[in-house]
DNA sequence: ATTAATGCAAACGGTTTGCACTACT
DNA sequence: AGTAGTGCAAACCGTTTGCATTAAT
């Protein structure tokens, strides 16, 4: 809550502007919003979403540049891009770690698939099927323990 | 080569004429098409892959009545959607057991999750985060023993 | 002065919808 | 006859593209 306005980036993204320059890229306002949007998002977002925060912030934002910028970033290795349960683009921002994600069908919360549990999978498949899993793409799709006794009946399995 | 009734669906689909009279709903020309279209598919098929193997038997097929057709038939159990590891709907052909799939990064080829590997990664998860997986909703990415060895340096987790 | 990046508008692809017409029961 | 289903066309939504213009270097 404290560090914004223009002087000051929150850390891991306050080398973009030069990292950009390295490059021969530029520094604009245009990303420079979609950057301080993104220094607000912890964990995932879609692609619309972003452009809808950006629009919040200035209502002129154009969705394809947001779209452009975040191409940039993903060569950046700032944020990584998949596609959510349901079926769109949805960003990933700083994945430092590979990891998979959770995402609960009852109330959209997504979470972290802890280390072990991956392991465990990833150790079954390579078992029976020479398969290697890349974790950073996996979603499970359930339900969250919340939502899991708030519908305690309710088959998994047939969605919504 | 002994039914003639209806000139010979396959045997889970052969009921499906009754099943739809019995809802008061209607048995059409286009209905068998896409039921034909579906006893050819095993495992899982985007919809509009679908809509292109129909167009191959019939090239008068619109898209419209493809898709309204599967809701029906999803209602009926004949089939289930989700969405596949590129963000397209995808039907899942008969899914009478719950299973989750594992999707090739490289080829494209899609496995099923073998029982234990399923298993461990649900007894993981609700061990760890109380969370309930619904299996027949799991998409796994990654790289099929084939295409893990014919690259064998490539970062799993940069995907193309 | 370069030339990367933007704004705009139009296109895209898969899917959905509204409506008059067709055809299954 | 009654109404479920079809064909058609247009809308939809998130995303992408082409191109002339703007602005960061």
């Amino acid at each position: 809550m404290a560090a914004r306005q223009v002087a000051g980036l929150a850390e891991p993204w306050s080398g973009v502007p030069a990292m950009l320059r390295r490059r021969g890229l530029r520094w604009t306002p245009q990303r420079r919003l979609l950057i301080e949007v993104l220094t607000t998002i912890q964990g995932h977002i879609t692609g619309a979403e972003l452009v809808e925060r950006c629009r919040g912030l200035d209502p002129s934002t154009i969705p394809s540049t947001v779209y452009r910028t975040l191409d940039v970033l993903e060569e950046l290795g700032l944020v990584r891009h998949c596609h959510g349960a349901d079926g769109r683009e949805e960003y990933h921002v700083l994945p430092a770690d590979d990891h998979g994600h959770l995402y609960c069908g009852g109330c959209g919360a997504v979470a972290e698939i802890p280390e072990d549990a991956a392991a465990a999978l990833t150790a079954a498949l390579r078992a029976s099927h020479g398969f290697s899993v890349d974790v950073s793409h996996v979603t499970i799709v359930g339900r969250c323990p919340r939502c899991a006794r708030a519908e305690p009946e309710a088959e998994v399995g047939r969605g919504p």
